[in-house]
DNA sequence: ATAATAAAAGACAAAATTATCTTTTATTAT
DNA sequence: ATAATAAAAGATAATTTTGTCTTTTATTAT
């Protein structure tokens, strides 16, 4: 199994891609987006309707109309999106899927993944949607495929 | 998301229950793991039949018969259960699903996440079998609920 | 006002995962 | 040998995830 979703996969690949789009005040229209970054349009589009609508992204309709990050938008850590796509099954909650898992009640890996998910979420809270902007346009970092 | 499926948290919680069994050479049913475990029972047995048959956990049919796991068994490393069953995607690939990253043709997390991955790795490596069987029995860690 | 554009929303479908039940096969005890 | 036991295997179904297509709504340019 994989880290995030398919889903999520395909948020955090266009989320990038819309930031820089965005950092010169461009918008972009989802088939460029899901050119830009290999994924179903259509799926695509209702992931980025998703994140709208929660605010994350933003949007507008019509004719040079497209999906944009605002300062704010482009500045949250990517653990948001994680967390509005995939849930915080990936930081918190038990490894092992036990409800009844805790500090006084732990399942036997409960030790161990402590360390790792605190890992996990702070790397995603430290790492910015604009993040890799100048890489990203520098053709240094890749998206696609 | 969760980090395993559910297949593959049944399955850790089920060789971690039936190590505990196999401690004193003891076999045991599938009824008696999922009750112990708190799974679905026939889903269980799939799962615990892939496992035999990929020969991680050793089973016997008939009366007196059950799973159980040889010294070598209880002995090995928590990765090859995880890899058996979920595969090596926790541990290798891209975080975004790109099938091209690489060291050269790295996706923006690619750098943040090897060190993540190969934590995971090593800490399920670290891990065998059986290496909670004393405090499961001595009631001190839970596989259940 | 009207036509064109692009996201939003709705409906539907394929595939994968999770779950359940039945039949078969191997083993043991009698 | 026979009956009882328990895993293996097979078949089927529910649910979730992933993916596709169509219709509607909002916005812009003419």
């Amino acid at each position: 199994m994989a880290i995030f979703s398919k889903t999520c996969e395909y948020a955090i690949r266009a989320v990038f891609f819309i930031a820089q789009c965005s950092s010169n005040g461009t918008r972009v229209g989802i088939k460029e987006i899901s050119a830009g970054i290999g994924s179903p349009e259509f799926f695509l589009a209702k992931i980025l309707q998703d994140l709208s609508r929660k605010g994350l992204i933003s949007s507008i309709k019509g004719p040079n109309g497209g999906f944009y990050l605002s300062e704010l938008d482009a500045r949250r850590p990517l653990s948001e999106i994680v967390e509005a796509v995939d849930g915080e099954g990936l930081f918190k909650g038990c490894a092992l899927g036990l409800t009844q898992c805790s500090e006084i009640n732990p399942c036997p890996l409960h030790e161990e993944f402590k360390d790792i998910r605190s890992k996990i979420h702070l790397m995603l809270k430290n790492t910015t949607i604009n993040n890799f902007n100048e890489e990203l346009l520098r053709g240094m970092l890749s998206l696609k495929r």
